[in-house]
Parts: structure tokens; C-alpha cells; sequence
RNA sequence: GGGGGUGUAGCUCAGUGGUUAGAGCGCCGGCCUGUCACGCCGGAGGUCGCGGGUUCAAGUCCCGUCAUCCUCGCCA
């Protein structure tokens, strides 16, 4: 079959090219008729430009929305009156000579052409008539930025000495972390393959097979519940590098994620602010500050403590829970004191879901007569409301001091042990932030969270479970800890995060046999466990396993970022929706009795 | 696994227990030579997610169920 194949895109025609004879292709993006004329824009990957078709020499009634044409015609100069300076192809027009439709289109599920109304059109409807709904130039610009992003990641490990290397998706089962998806093994029946939920372990033995640098665009599979920000398959930037430290490994992340987004923001010509070098906070101060190991810097906030101060309080509350072993701490809510006292207690409630006990408050005011029971302070300051009555003056100036509280703020405090409270303030911090307009939409705010504690305690199995996973090196200085104070152990292990939403995780790994065996020991991964689950790995490093380490970036999750879109399946191409389920495949579905036989399985 | 929202025409949505369930856009037909959200006239189009129940009467109330979106748990 042959067709008359483009001269020109679409998108590039301008002024200059008045006169010229041009064939386009490209889809019916939005049909005029006028009767006597009639104006198709023709609409390629390029972008759109206005075609009038006389009816006189030509029908256009063939010509549907989003059928796919090919258009001979010439270039012509809009008049003055006509041109219109809201398309960047709107001071010209083709004038068709004559056209063919190479792909007739049915009446469409949605109104393709129409990006406003797009916004509301039902999620599923979208996945399903994905086709579709890729069409639109929005969609194109996040698919061609996700693009241009790989590349760009690619060149800059290329050009510093990396392999990218494939690594398997039908490999074994490591029953941590995630649940895994199986593959049924023919030969075997019983005996399964696992999809990878990350190529860990072979990246390592990359190493021990001297690759020194490797990096994969690398899918990765978790059957775990949805979320707007997690599909059941995903891709990450997989990383791996020999005889490095932490701080190759930091350095590295940071130069490519500093380099590929500030290209990216200025290609793109995309309204943020370019990127600056990465935060660092380690874990600890990261808690203690934010109340969690992914906080968002594009606003202060932090969290400030007072339960020395308040340990002999008259507000029993608080003394209670010191005696109790407790800790109070707090937030400021800038310009809360004009939160009404429903307010307030809406702010309590929200504080309750994430399993506050309660949230006390006061107002900070601005004047003796700003509201009723003003306490005037000696340093010039008035709270009034809350519990700020059962507080002493001395107990008010040391909050207002650790709070570094201005007039027109509510003061927030959360008394808990301390996980469970940094759990609370976390959530309290990003809800200021959020009703408070302080999360800049033009700010990327990329940094380090570093020295993760190697592991921590599992209450309900009453054992160590590894915070990163079991080949994490612990640090060479808290390896002394290791059999005495396990929970004191900090590892080499590193997040990246942005926005206040985890980008990267890695870590230095184990090289040395006799620790990765005191690990094992710690986590109770008896002998023979550890052979069935990682023999070939522990084997491995026994033939001369280097120092390494590395690191794992989500490219979905960048992509997110920086187009500030909240859902995972705006940034992908062939989503699925929350259940796992893909509605343009139908997928899964059931398979032929034939293949349940030859794989050897039947339904319990 | 838990919680919340949504489900009515192709799409987005209205719809007080009571007549033949509506609107905008889209679709089909007609008119229209400068539109770019074209305009005007006419028309077709409904398993009110599904199943049960209450009622003289259910899109509307109740119970169950399914799907979807968000969320808590979960995600080494």
C-alpha cells in the first residue's frame, strides 16, 4: 500500500514557507464547517496547523475527528484579520488540493482534541483507549521528556565509564520485602520463577565479575497494593560501582541528578527553578527535625521540643505523659491564630487518624486585645486560648523561644514516645506546609538522607529485620554494636529524596564473608536458609569479592517531579489501574485449560 | 485487609420517594465563505454499575456485591 508520504511536519510551518507545495500527515484534530468552507486542523507529533478545504472543489464530509489523513495542499498567508496568534502555525493555513484518509476513525470514547475537558475523563476510560489518549499533545511532551530524561541519564554513565548491562526477569524468589510475582516452571511443576523486584543481587555479582560500573534501565516487579505514586511494574535506574565509598556514590547520584534535571528544566523550558546541589541530613537529624526519613525542604517548619520545659508543668497533660516517658514536641502553624476553635479541632482529628492521642494548641496573638484572655508575657508577646492557661509564664516564654514563634501563629504540640510522635508530626508538618501555600510549585529540592540505622526491631517477629536489605554494610566504626546493640548499628546506606518523597535508595554493600556471617546471625537467617535463599550470592563472594556499593533511582517518580504530576500513571505509557488490572489488554486473564495441564496446575 | 469518595446518554454532570429521567459537549441530518470553544435549526441516543429488599410507587431509602479513585496498613 502506498500513501503520499509528509514533505513537512506539521508543526514546523511558518510565514517562510508561504507559497511552498507541502504534504502533511497527521490525525483530524478538530473539524469547522462553515458550509462554503471548512477549517480541519491537522494535527501531528509536531504539533497543529489550520487547513481550509473548499466544498466546491473537494467534500470533506469523509474527514471525522481523528481519522488519519494525508493532506496535498499549499502553504498559504493567513490575512491580517484571520491570523491567529495563539497557535504558533497561526499566521499561515494550507490551502488543500486534495487528501485522502489513510485511517478512518470511528466516533471517539472521549473528547481526544479537547485537553480541558480531558482533565475529568475516567481514569479507567483513559487506560483503556490508551491510544487515545496518548494522542494528546500533553501526553506526548510527558512521554518525550521521559524520554530525552533516559537519555540523558544513559550519556552521563556512558561517558563516566559505566556498562549498561541486561539482567534477567525470570529469576528466584527471595521471600523479604515485597511479595513477588511467579512464573510457573513447565518442566517442573511446583517449582516457580519470581520477576524481579529489583536485579540486586545480580548487579552485585556484576561486580564480582569485575564490571566495575554497570547500570540498567531496569523494570522492576512488586505485588503490593497501589498507590497514586506505585504500579505493579515500575522503573528504576539501577546502578553499581567497584572500589567506591559512600561519598563516590553520593557524589555520583548528585552530579547526574543535578546535571540531567537543570538540562532537562531548560530544554523543556519548564517552569522551575534549576536545581542546587543536594541537601544532607543524616536519619537522625532528619526524625528529629521533620519527623520522618523523607522530609520536604521546600519549606522550614521543623519540628521543636519542649519536654524539659514542661516536665513539672501544671498542664497535667503534658506532665503526665513526661512521667509516662513521653516527649513533647511541637509545630507552628504560621498565621494559625485565625484558625477558629472547629478549625483547631479539625487540625486535632487529622492529627487523631495518623494515631495521635490528642494535639494541645494555643494562639500566639498579636495584642493585648486581639481575642479574648490574652496573656501578656514580659518579653512582649500574647498567647491566649488553648491550653495556654494552665501554663506558667516561664513554661510560655521557653515555648515560644523553642518554637521560634511569631504573633498570628498557633502553636501545635504532640505529646508521644517518640516514633509514633514523629509519625504525627510528620504528617502535621506536610499539612501546614500544604494549607499554608508553602510547598513552592517551581522547586525541586533534591538532597541526601544518610547513616540509616542497619536495622531495627520487629515487634511482632520479635527479631532484627534489615532496614535496606541484609548485604547493607554496617558502618566500620558501629561494627563493634553488632552482637551487643544492634539498634545502635548505623549503616552505609543512603536515600535520596525530593519534595518530600523518596527518589533513591542504596547502600555500600557487604564484600567480606565473615561479617555478611554475623548479619546473617543478627537478622536469624539460620545456615541452611542462607543457602537455600542466597547460596549462589555467598559463593560468589568467596572468589574475591571487591568493596562496592550503589544506588537506584525511580524514573517514574523523576518523571513526577518534574512535570509536579501526582500519579504515577500520567508518566507511563501503558499504565494499569489500582487493582493491577489492564483494561486495554484485559490482562490478567484466564488461560486455556491446555496450558493449566502442561504447567501442572489446577485450582485448590 | 481497613476507611472515605464516585458509579445516571459516547464524555462531563444535574436530578426534592410521585407524569414520558434532563443539561452541556459529542454523534447523525439540514442551513451557513473566515472559523479557530464557529453559529443556527432539527434528531437519535438510557440495563440510572449489578443483585436483593422496603414501599401503592425507588435513579432517589435499606442490605449486599462489583468496579474505579484517594487513603491507612503494606511496599527488604
Amino acid at each position: 500500500m502506498s500513501f503520499s508520504q509528509r514533505t513537512r511536519l506539521c508543526g514546523d510551518l511558518r510565514a517562510e514557507h508561504a507559497g511552498q507545495e507541502v504534504v502533511l500527515n497527521g490525525w483530524a484534530h478538530k473539524i469547522r464547517d462553515l458550509g462554503g468552507l471548512t477549517f480541519v486542523d491537522l494535527r501531528d507529533r509536531s504539533g497543529i496547523v489550520q487547513m481550509v478545504i473548499d466544498p466546491a472543489k473537494l467534500d470533506p464530509k469523509e474527514i471525522r475527528s481523528e481519522c488519519c489523513l494525508a493532506v496535498r495542499g499549499k502553504v498559504a498567508l493567513r490575512s491580517e484579520e484571520t491570523r491567529n496568534a495563539k497557535m504558533s502555525t497561526g499566521d499561515i493555513e494550507i490551502v488543500v488540493d486534495a487528501f485522502d484518509i489513510l485511517g478512518p476513525a470511528k466516533p471517539l470514547p472521549f473528547p481526544v482534541s479537547d485537553e480541558d475537558q480531558m482533565r475529568s475523563v475516567n481514569e479507567e476510560l483513559r487506560v483503556k483507549y490508551r491510544y487515545l489518549d496518548l494522542r494528546r499533545p500533553s501526553m506526548h511532551r510527558k512521554l518525550a521528556l521521559r524520554s530525552a530524561a533516559v537519555t540523558k541519564m544513559r550519556r552521563y554513565l556512558d561517558e563516566r565509564g559505566f556498562y549498561e548491562i541486561e539482567t534477567p526477569i525470570f529469576t528466584k524468589s527471595t521471600p523479604e520485602g515485597a511479595r513477588d510475582y511467579l512464573v510457573p516452571y513447565r518442566l517442573e511443576p511446583g517449582k516457580f520463577y519470581a520477576l524481579p523486584q529489583s536485579p540486586q543481587q545480580y548487579k552485585q555479582i556484576l561486580m564480582v565479575a569485575g564490571m566495575e560500573r554497570y547500570y540498567q534501565i531496569a523494570r522492576c516487579f512488586r505485588d503490593e497494593a497501589q498507590r497514586a505514586d506505585r504500579q505493579p511494574e515500575f522503573t528504576q535506574l539501577d546502578m553499581e560501582m567497584s572500589f567506591v565509598t559512600q561519598e563516590d556514590v553520593l557524589q555520583l547520584i548528585e552530579g547526574l541528578g543535578v546535571t540531567v534535571t537543570n538540562e532537562l528544566i531548560a530544554e523543556f523550558g519548564m517552569d522551575l527553578e534549576p536545581i542546587e546541589p543536594f541537601f544532607r541530613l543524616t536519619y537522625d537529624e532528619s526524625m528529629a527535625r521533620y519527623g520522618c526519613d523523607k522530609p520536604d525542604l521546600r519549606f522550614g517548619l521543623e519540628i521543636f521540643e519542649i519536654t524539659d520545659h514542661v516536665r513539672e508543668s501544671g498542664f497535667g497533660v503534658f506532665k503526665n505523659a513526661v512521667e509516662a516517658g513521653s516527649r513533647i514536641r511541637g509545630l507552628r502553624y504560621p498565621g494559625g491564630s485565625i484558625l477558629s476553635r472547629k478549625d483547631v479541632s479539625g487540625l486535632e482529628d487529622f492529627c487523631k487518624e495518623y494515631g495521635a492521642k490528642g494535639m494541645a494548641s494555643f494562639y500566639v496573638a498579636k495584642s493585648a486585645d486581639d481575642g479574648e484572655g490574652v496573656i501578656s508575657l514580659p518579653n512582649g508577646m500574647f498567647v491566649r486560648g488553648g491550653c495556654s492557661k494552665f501554663l506558667s509564664e516561664s513554661e510560655l516564654l521557653s515555648i515560644l523561644s523553642e518554637a521560634k514563634s511569631e504573633p498570628g501563629d498557633l502553636l501545635c504540640f504532640i505529646a508521644d514516645e517518640y516514633a509514633a510522635g514523629n509519625n504525627v508530626l510528620y504528617r502535621l508538618r506536610n499539612e501546614i506546609g500544604s494549607r499554608c501555600g508553602l510547598r513552592d510549585p517551581r522547586k525541586l529540592k533534591f538532597g541526601f538522607v544518610l547513616d540509616f540505622p542497619l536495622v531495627e526491631w520487629n515487634p511482632e517477629g520479635g527479631r532484627w529485620d534489615s532496614v535496606h536489605h541484609p548485604f547493607t554494610a554496617p558502618k566500620a566504626e558501629d561494627l563493634q554494636y553488632l552482637e551487643t546493640d544492634p539498634g545502635k548499628v548505623r549503616a552505609d546506606c543512603y536515600d535520596v529524596v525530593c519534595n518530600g518523597a523518596e527518589w533513591a535508595s542504596g547502600s555500600i554493600r557487604i564484600n567480606r564473608p565473615d561479617v555478611q556471617a554475623r548479619i546473617f546471625h543478627l537478622l536469624g537467617i539460620d545456615e541452611a536458609t542462607q543457602q537455600a535463599r542466597f547460596g549462589h550470592i555467598l559463593e560468589a563472594f568467596q572468589y574475591g569479592a571487591p568493596p562496592h556499593g550503589g544506588i537506584a533511582p525511580g524514573i517514574d517518580r523523576y518523571i513526577m517531579f518534574l512535570l509536579g504530576e501526582d500519579n504515577i500513571r500520567e508518566v507511563m505509557a501503558f499504565p494499569k489501574v489500582g487493582s493491577g488490572y489492564d483494561p486495554f489488554m484485559d490482562a490478567p486473564s484466564p488461560i486455556d485449560p491446555m496450558q493449566w495441564a502442561e504447567l501442572g496446575l489446577r485450582l485448590s
